[in-house]
DNA sequence: GAATGCTCACCCTTTTTGGGGGTAAATTAA
DNA sequence: TTAATTTACCCCCAAAAAGGGTGAGCATTC
């Protein structure tokens, strides 16, 4: 089997100290090699063709284009690239717009060294390395919520209303009738106190009854 | 400081083999005890408010009820208990369903021992520890495909349609007018090839363009 | 400078839908 | 034996959705 070459790895973070830090802590792991390291993603972004790095690690807080936003257009410049955030925010609203925008990982930087090249190999194993508390925030926005007002019918009928489907639809795929379909959206709507498919889906989705 | 008792853990595995094996390994560990292990489902149903475990390793495939299933019942009469699913099965849907039904973890039996109790141990520290694969899958998860056919405008509505919301509040919404949302609404349909909200927003899921 | 694609906006029509108000039987669970 | 759930029916009517077509303004691309 041919020898793989090393990995190759870029850094954007703005912080000179801590890019300096990744820079030698990934040098002296030995199994990487850093192609380059920016402190902005304007940079990153324009030489990341030349670069073919295999991970690039983003940071978030950047002067200029914040990390989240160069986050798709290095993916589309170079596809192959994984790109791991690297932050002191634990804000559920970044994560998951981090991970939307096409994350492979994310961690906080307050991480022990040695936990960034375990992360690296977990990336190269097929992996998505994460700090200990985002895998929770992950994993936890896939949890319903089990003290639901409704019952489980009512749930089954906002589960379809949510996904677009008409009262019609939604009878026939229930086996019931369409008046019925309208009884559970009345009562529905009386226990979410709502007067419409819009607040009953927004209020549903937002206590994850649904 | 009190010291903290060790951590009770119960297992649900109905090969002897590999529940015994998961035993041996929990109690030689010293830091967790193992209030009981079981073959199936419901007697760790029954038991568990005795039991009052803080961790159960949950195996998928059992004789009677199966493992997804009775996540939400232990759930239910043990919400402190957090589960862990520990199988051998990798597929989409059982790891997102398991998730949903409240799962806390996610771990493949391919693993080697001590990651069992290096799982055990991110729990603890308020992680949800998964197999790199399920990580990966779980990830993927929120990642958007960029390849849409849709326009950046296209993709905003549809995405607002599919939140429930009509023609109007769309457009109030996105300062345009009603006539301009219904015109955008049509070219989606003309590029999905459907001819209903309900089976755009199907097909746009589906291939996760929003 | 012609062509294309995107965003925006208006017109017409039709059927369907959604939401409000009631009522009530059968089944199931507490 | 109450209470809750699931089912189903009636009325009404405004709103919404979907189909059709047209076209201006703008930016990009060829």
């Amino acid at each position: 089997m041919k020898h793989q070459s090393p990995k190759r790895i870029i850094i954007v973070e703005d912080d000179n100290i801590i890019r300096n830090a990744f820079v030698t802590l990934i040098q002296q792991s030995g199994d990487y090699t850093v192609a380059n390291a920016y402190s902005n993603a304007e940079a990153a972004i324009k030489n990341v063709k030349d670069d073919a790095p295999d991970i690039c690690l983003m940071d978030i807080e950047l002067p200029g284009m914040n990390g989240i936003e160069a986050i798709p257009k290095i993916k589309v410049l170079s596809p192959n690239t994984q790109v791991v955030v690297v932050t002191v925010y634990e804000n559920d609203d970044l994560v998951f717009k981090a991970l939307c925008e096409g994350a492979s990982g994310y961690l906080t930087k307050n991480m022990p060294p040695q936990k960034l090249i375990d992360s690296l190999k977990e990336l190269e194993n097929g992996g998505a390395p994460m700090s200990t508390n985002i895998a929770r925030m992950v994993v936890s926005s896939f949890h319903k919520n089990r003290q639901s007002p409704l019952t489980a019918r009512e749930l089954e009928v906002l589960e379809l209303l949510s996904s677009g489907k008409s009262y019609s639809t939604i009878a026939d795929q229930l086996f019931v009738d369409k008046e019925t379909v309208k009884s559970h959206i009345k009562n529905i709507y009386l226990k979410l106190e709502v007067h419409s498919k819009a607040e009953a889906i927004e209020k549903a989705k937002k206590s994850k009854y649904i």
